[in-house]
DNA sequence: GATGAATGAGATTTCATTCAT
DNA sequence: CATGAATGAAATCTCATTCAT
C-alpha cells in the first residue's frame, strides 16, 4: 500500500512504460513557453487542491494544453512535481543569494524580515511549494533534498552574519526559521482560514526577537542599523 | 415503471441514500469498541498518508473491520474526519483547561512551554490532527471551527495571564502560537524529515521569547517565577 | 499539507471531479461510433432492466467498451439518460413533423392511428424511453421537459386538425393520447406480459373513438376520408 | 446478470439461508399490527422511490421497526413484495366484487367510471402497486399472476354485463381497460408531472366511449340508465 | 508532433441479508 | 424475541498513463 511512484497502473496496451524518463527539455521557444504554462498551471492547481487531488487532466486544461502534450513533457506526475520543485529551488536560490548579498549590511531585524518574508514573496508559487513539501509519506527524494538544501542555505546566511555561531546551533535555528517562513505563507495566502494582518506582523516580530536573541554576541561589528519597517523592535531594547 | 425485482441496486451514487447522515452512535459495547478501533485506525492512517490519500479500505483493514462495518458507523469519509476532529477537540479542551488552571501560577516561560508542547503531547493523535487541519480543498465546517475555537482558547489563556492585553492583540498572538504548536508537532513526529532535538529546543526558546516580550507589562503582579527546564532563558535577562 | 506522492486517489467521491460535466462530444469518427454503440447498448439495457436496475458496467460490456470509456463520454448515469432522452426527443420531433404534414389530409381515424402508433414505431428505442419516463424519484429536468414538449406537440397536431378546439381541451386530450401511446408501446413490446394482438387493435379502436368524438364539429371541412386499415370504425357511424 | 431473486449475497457468517421461507403469519394481535405497519411503510416507500430504490432499512425505520424484526416477518424483499401484492389482490377483489354487484344495475357510463376509477380509489396503495407491476424484468410469479387475475376479473365483469360478448374480445378489452385504470392512477397521483383535472375527465370520457361502443348490442335489456356525473356522453348520441 | 481515445485498477459507497446478544 | 452489528458483493465513478491517428 505504500507503493512507490512508478508502481501504479499502466493503462492502454502492453509495451514498456517510460516511467523513469526525465522531463523533456524543450528545444524550441514554443516548447519552452508550453513548459512554462504547464508549470504555472500545475502550480496553481496543486495550490488549490493539494498534490493528491490535483489531476493531470485539470493541469492540462488550465494551461490550454492537451493531456497528451502534458505527458510529452512530463512523463508522469512525479516528474512534474520534481520540475516544480526545481523551479522553486531556483527561485529560492535566487532569493537566498539576494539575502546573502545584503546579509551583512542590514540590521538584524531587517535580516529577520528578509528571511521570513522570502518564501511568501514568491506568492503564487509558494502555496504550491508548501503543498508539495507537506505531501505526506513517500517524500520523493527531491522533496527531502529541497528541505535540507533550504536549511543549509539558511545556515549559510546565519553564519555569514554571525561567523562564530556554532554550526549545530545554526542548523537548529534554521529549522525554526524555515518553519516560520512556511507559517508566513500559510498566513498570507490561506483564503479558507484568513488571518488578520496583525498576525503576520506578530509572526515577523517573533522572528525578529528570536533572531536578535540568538545572534546577540555573535554578530559582526560593522553592521549599520537600517530602518526596519516594523518599527523599532519592541520587546528587547 | 422502473425497477426490477432482483435489483442488485447496490451502487454508490444510485438512489438518495444516507448521505449526510451523522455518525451512528453505537448502542452495544461491541459497537463502542469497534468505533474506538476505527477511530484509532483512521487517526493512524490519516497521519501516515494524509487525509486525501487515506483510503477507507485501509482504515477498515487496519482495524480488523470489514468495510461495511466502517460505513455502518461512519457513513462517509467526511463524517469520519468530523468524528476525529471532535475527539481532538475534546482532547484540546481538556488540555486547555489544564493549562488555564495553572496559567496564573507558572512562570511566563513555563506558560510558553505548556502552550507550545500541548499539541505534541497528544502525540499519536496530533499528527493526524495536523493532517486534517491542513487538508486542502473544502474544509468541512468542523475544521474551520476547530481552528477558531483553538484560537479563542489561546486568547482566553493569554487574557487570564495578562488581563490588560488588548483582545485584538491577543488574537493575533494566538494565531502565531497556534502555528508554533503545529510546528512542534511536525518537528516531534515527522519520521521522514527528522529534526534534531536541538531544533525543538530552539522552537521552545523562540516561543518563550515571544511570549515574554508580548506579555511584558501586562502580567499579573503575583507570578512566582518557576525554574524553567530549558535553563535560564537566554536572550532576555 | 495533506496529500502524498503516490496517491492512488482514484476514488469515487474523492475530490471535486467532473460531476455535472455534460456529455463529451466525440471528435473523431472512432469516438462517434463508440458513442453510438454506447447509446444503443444503454437503450437496450434500460429497456430490459429499467433505469435503476441498469448498470453502467453492463452497458459498457454490451457495447464492447470498457467502463472507463463509457465514463469518458458520459460522466454519469444521469447524463447518459439525458443523452438518450435527447435522441428520443429528436425521433419524436421527426415523427411529429411527419404526422403534422399529413394531419389535414388523412381521415380522423387515420390520424388517431398515426398518433397512437407513433411511439411504438420507434421500436427498440421506445421501450427504453418509457422506462426512462417512468423512472421514479428525481425526474431529471430533461424528463419533465420531454413530457411537456410531447404534450405541446400533440396539442399542435390537434389544433392543426381542429383549429376551433379550445386550447385547454386540446391539452387535456393530449395527456390522454400520450398515455395511449405509452400503453401501445407497453402492449407491443412487453415480452414478460405478452398481450394478444387483439388488444392492440382494441387500443387503436378506443383511441379512434375518442378522437372522433372530441373532434366532431371542430374539424376542417375539406378532409377526405381515407380508408382506415382497421376497417370501418365500428361503434360510431 | 439476470439472476433470480434468491441468487444474491448472503451476508454474515456461513449457514444455510432461509431464502424460500414464506412470510411469517403473526399469531398475536401485536404481531398483526406490526405487519400492518410494515406493509403500509413498504407501500409508501415503494411508491416514493420505486421498488428498486426502496431499501429494507428505510421501510423498517418508517414503520418504527428495526431491521431485524422486518426480516422476521418477511425473510426477504421479494416476500415483502409478494405480501404487498397479496394485499392489493385482496383490495382489488373486494372492489371487483363491489363492481360486479352493481354491474347490471348501473348505466354503461357508470360502469365505465366504476372500472376506471377503481384502482385510483385505493389511492395510497395504488401508486405502489403500479410501481410493483411496472418493475421490469424478473416479474415474480406473483406479479404476472396479479395481472392475469385482474384481466380475468374485468372479463368477468364485462360478461356479467354483456353475456354475448365473445370471450376473446372481452379479454382484449380488459387489457385496454386495465391500462386505463393504471393511467388514471398515474394521472391522479403523480406529483412530479401533475396533470390538469381536465385530463382525468377526458380519460373517463374516453373510457366511457369505448365501453359504450363495445358493449352496444351486447348489453342486457333491463339496464336502467343512471345519471352520469360527467354529463351526457357526447360523441355517441 | 499534437491530440483524442482507451484502459483498468482502485476508491467510495450502498444495502440485502444473517447473526449473536 | 427483539435488535444492533457484521458482512461482502456489487455499483458508481476517477484518473494516471499509454496509444493510434
Amino acid at each position: 500500500m505504500s507503493s512507490n511512484i512508478s508502481e501504479k497502473k499502466t493503462g492502454a496496451a502492453g509495451s514498456q512504460p517510460n516511467h523513469k524518463r526525465p522531463a523533456l527539455v524543450p528545444q524550441r521557444s514554443v516548447g519552452r513557453e508550453r513548459v512554462a504554462m504547464l508549470l504555472a498551471a500545475a502550480s496553481k492547481v496543486i495550490e488549490e487542491r493539494g498534490f493528491d487531488a490535483a489531476t493531470m487532466a485539470e493541469i492540462a486544461s488550465r494551461s490550454d494544453t492537451k493531456i497528451g502534450s502534458l505527458y510529452r513533457f512530463f512523463p508522469n506526475k512525479e516528474v512534474l512535481a520534481d520540475a516544480l520543485m526545481q523551479r522553486f529551488t531556483e527561485l529560492r536560490d535566487t532569493q537566498c543569494d539576494a539575502i546573502d548579498a545584503r546579509a551583512r549590511e542590514v540590521s538584524t531585524d531587517e535580516l529577520a524580515d528578509l528571511l521570513v518574508n522570502s518564501l511568501a514573496e514568491i506568492h503564487d508559487e509558494a502555496k504550491a511549494l508548501v503543498a508539495l513539501l507537506d505531501a505526506r509519506s513517500e517524500w520523493s527524494g527531491k522533496r527531502i533534498e529541497y528541505r535540507e538544501k533550504s536549511i543549509r542555505r539558511i545556515v549559510g546566511t546565519l553564519l555569514l552574519r554571525a561567523p562564530t555561531l556554532p554550526e549545530e546551533t545554526a542548523k537548529d535555528m534554521a529549522v525554526v526559521i524555515l518553519n516560520n517562513m512556511k507559517t508566513m505563507v500559510a498566513m498570507t495566502f490561506d483564503k479558507s482560514a484568513p488571518t488578520t494582518p496583525g498576525s503576520t506582523a506578530e509572526l515577523r516580530l517573533m522572528n525578529r526577537l528570536y533572531l536578535a536573541s540568538k545572534l546577540a554576541g555573535h554578530e559582526l561589528p560593522a553592521v549599520q542599523a537600517g530602518a526596519s519597517p516594523l518599527g523599532d523592535a519592541k520587546g528587547r531594547s
